[in-house]
DNA sequence: CTGCATCCCACATGATACTG
DNA sequence: CAGTATCATGTGGGATGCAG
């Protein structure tokens, strides 16, 4: 089969690790958090409620690394500030992301429904 | 924030699990195989070619349990045969996934490149 | 051919405490 | 405020063998 000018699964195997850290515990949630607007760390970590400061932190620096999210410290400032925002990669995820999101939402009661059903 | 009638993160609890089970290594490729046409369990095992007889078992019974793949058995036949093939709630699901796919397609050289440029 | 059961280990994640 | 370090733990997933 072809995706694009990928084979699956030949060349595919590139784009498993890109799906699967969207689909890891935190990152579409921080992803769709900055798509607002760029946050602090604790502003961020206050909206995702029950993330550790490690995986918060964990989860920041993979999507800086990945070119999806970008780091600023303002040192001068009291107290201290560390502002986090998509760069231009990173909004161009938000999109299909939206997307995927908004299937979940709309069948998320289906689901539930079905995985019930079984004993 | 909000998605639809969801918010983020409240009710969003409900969908994390869902985009887990998108992010999760096998089911992404299954379900894109299975976009094609019903196949049947080797068959399907031979073109994700590294998956193992039980995370394949697993994932399609997690699949089929969530309602997104239905499962038919041909006891009759010799050898006996069980065909997989999408639901209609698993048909609905490609496009937003194909989408994403194509996303990760078009980007993994960055990304790549993002990842590779830090020490 | 299409599975299920068991063993096992690496890794992801959480909890907690400490630092600049 | 924004992290880092350490320890504890659950689970994902591979290997292997058996079964209908």
């Amino acid at each position: 089969m072809k995706l694009g000018n990928m084979s699956v699964p030949g060349e595919c195997a590139r784009i498993t690790p890109i799906l699967s850290r969207v689909g890891d515990k935190w990152t579409v949630l921080i992803i769709l958090i900055l798509s607002e607007r760029p946050k602090r760390f604790n502003q961020i970590r206050r909206e995702v409620e029950d993330i550790s400061q490690r995986m918060l932190t964990m989860t920041l620096r993979g999507l800086e690394r990945d070119g999806l999210v970008a780091r600023k410290v303002y040192a001068d400032k009291n107290p201290p500030w560390v502002e986090y925002r998509l760069t231009d990669l990173g909004q161009t995820l938000v999109k299909p992301l939206f997307a995927l999101c908004e299937w979940a939402a709309e069948n998320c009661d289906t689901i539930e429904a079905n995985a019930a059903r079984e004993t």
